[in-house]
DNA sequence: TTGTAAGCGTTATCAT
DNA sequence: ATGATAACGCTTACAA
């Protein structure tokens, strides 16, 4: 007979207490202790309560390891985002946290920083710790070996902001072609013949939606997209990147009378290039972005944006997730939620500027700045 | 004897495969299996070739949670902040993100809130996932019951942005007493004598930072604080905090010459309140918000700002917490990082209005706005 | 060098 | 109604 832990050695020394401590004390068995935390019908009231003051005295919890042992679901759900130091970031987690918290579910985050290797390694991370789930905006879509990894991976996964895969079929996104397709409408209609596109997105249904809207809009007026004014970035691109793009499309013989800055992070980029050449939003250039914020919106002018909720493609992304995980059936159908967006039209647009429509070489000899 | 599960069972079905697959894969025992995938020295090549092949073949990976079981760490870290839906956060996170990860932890992420309750249950939580410590900005830094809480978690805990507490000593945050020491001397310096201080945080180092630092540079220059100007909120007001603030601020008989909106959210609502009463910034009111952004950096005028890094804040509180984590002796000495902070001065300062110095008693019956 | 078996903290099955 | 015990998947001390 060999000599086990008991509960005052639990209570001496720091050692998390165990169900064999908690037993000790109340004077029953492990067995016992089980049933009272587990609420079955099958115990004596006075038996139970010595259990459940045991507990108390020790402070002991369940250890969710050792019920995971047991093969209950760990009820943590992975999270990869291409940069998590990205304010969407914030809203869709919050989004998402909303939602699996009411069900019990934990969120394990991690930051795939665009590097395929790493969102690999991160499912592969997430398999050995028995995640439940993972939602995940995967940098390309189209990376063959991300997508195997995603095929062998034994949880359900839901795509976020991405389309889906041949190896995982549910997603949630906003719908960036209605969005896109609206704005250009109304740049259109405003007069602009020369409109710029500058996106991140060349892998990914977001820039695709963005592309498609963009030429909807121009095809059903009949206007030919002059492709050096679409500019879709891959990868995560500097930060100054809407700052060079812009500066470079002001710098061509015929340049845009409107840009469409689509990315939170390209405003600034856009507005310090204008500001830098004298260039006047909305006469000499209109300007659009995507997803609103306090800069688009007391911006001086105010910034027209597409806009819609990443709070709202948090939460869809984690109901699909719950839903395929109530699924009996593991083996789910396609299934997708599109989040709507809206054009809300600010003060950055207005009409082209006069001799851009005569088609005047350059406007920036008309208006020099110093520097 | 019974049945046991083979490896050929574990291909057939979708389960996932354990160490015994292998090893009955591969003709070897589980300790053999253990042996190689732990880089054990005494393993025959031939063996360890078989049982590479085996592992493989059957596309093991060993569960964690089993050498969770077997005493091993879980190298999870948890992260419970006010509100994840904050940019605020989307930076902290992927500060500490970057050193844990490369430390081979990964992040639990929950949001409390403000809740001292749901502070509480995620404590009681992350210790039932056997985290092995925690990241916490707690919402009420004097909350008995959550410091209780926090005293009985058996893993180290880093306070960030709030101060040590008798329950957890090692912290991390930025100096909120130099900035805005800085910030209102210089607004004292250009003449100001009637400032506002408006800020979160009641009851955290935050807070109280910031009225110190605020309260020795009027001290310093002679000048009494007026208490009415000082509005530090309690908890997570609403997003038109600042707005109303502002707008409360302005409308008084004696109103200030310069507001210190110090959190990121509050600046929005301080140009809306200028904007709707058309005071001008800086003729009317000189502006002092915290935490650098866009609209701090593009507004017009641009924003004065108390600036410091959120990204240096979540590395430092990670490596804060992995020092403890390496520690042998458990009850680590009480620690601190503190994250310099640093006044830009932009064009939204500039001295106050000659009527307001002359002691006029208000600016707003000569400025009288159209609504 | 490799196999065997105990044990981590639960839950569930089977006796009693 | 309750106790004893096997099992979950792994690591490791000990035996061979």
């Amino acid at each position: 007979m060999t000599f086990k832990t008991s509960s005052l050695a639990a209570r001496e020394t720091g050692a998390r207490p165990t169900a064999r401590d908690v037993a000790a004390l109340a004077g029953v068995s492990v067995g016992t202790v089980s049933r009272v935390v587990n609420g079955a019908a099958t115990v004596n009231a006075q038996v139970r309560d010595r259990v459940t003051s045991a507990i108390a005295t020790l402070g002991w919890r369940p250890s969710i390891v050792a019920q995971n042992m047991r093969g209950r679901a760990t009820r943590m759900i992975g999270f990869i985002f291409p940069d998590l130091d990205n304010p969407l970031f914030s809203s869709m987690i919050k989004g998402a946290e909303d939602v699996l918290t009411r069900a019990g579910y934990m969120l394990i985050v991690g930051s795939s920083n665009g590097q395929s290797e790493r969102e690999m390694a991160l499912i592969d991370l997430f398999g050995q710790r028995q995640a439940d789930g993972l939602i995940f905006t995967i940098e390309q879509e189209s990376h063959p070996a991300v997508q195997k990894c995603m095929a062998q991976a034994r949880f359900p996964i839901v795509m976020l902001e991405r389309d889906g895969t041949p190896a995982a079929t549910v997603s949630a996104g906003a719908d960036h072609f209605q969005g896109t397709l609206q704005a250009t409408r109304h740049l259109i209609e405003l007069g602009h013949r020369r409109i710029a596109l500058v996106s991140g997105g060349r892998d990914n249904r977001v820039g695709r939606a963005r592309l498609a809207g963009f030429r909807q809009a121009h095809e059903q007026a009949g206007i030919a997209v002059d492709d050096t004014l679409v500019q879709i970035d891959s990868g995560t691109a500097g930060n100054d990147w809407g700052l060079r793009k812009t500066q470079w499309l002001l710098a061509q013989a015929d340049a845009p009378t409107a840009v469409m800055a689509l990315g939170r992070h390209l405003l600034k980029g856009v507005l310090v290039a204008c500001k830098r050449q004298n260039i006047r939003i909305p006469q000499d250039l209109s300007v659009v972005t995507s997803n609103d914020s306090d800069l688009a919106e007391l911006a001086e002018p105010a910034i027209s944006v597409i806009r819609y909720s990443t709070y709202d493609l948090g939460r869809a992304a984690a109901e699909l997730l719950l839903d395929q995980l109530a699924a009996a059936d593991p083996a789910s159908a396609p299934s997708r939620t599109e989040i709507p967006t809206e054009f809300v039209l600010r003060a950055s647009c207005a009409a082209p500027p006069v001799h851009a429509r005569a088609g005047a070489p350059d406007r920036l000899a008309t208006n020099t700045s110093p520097r």
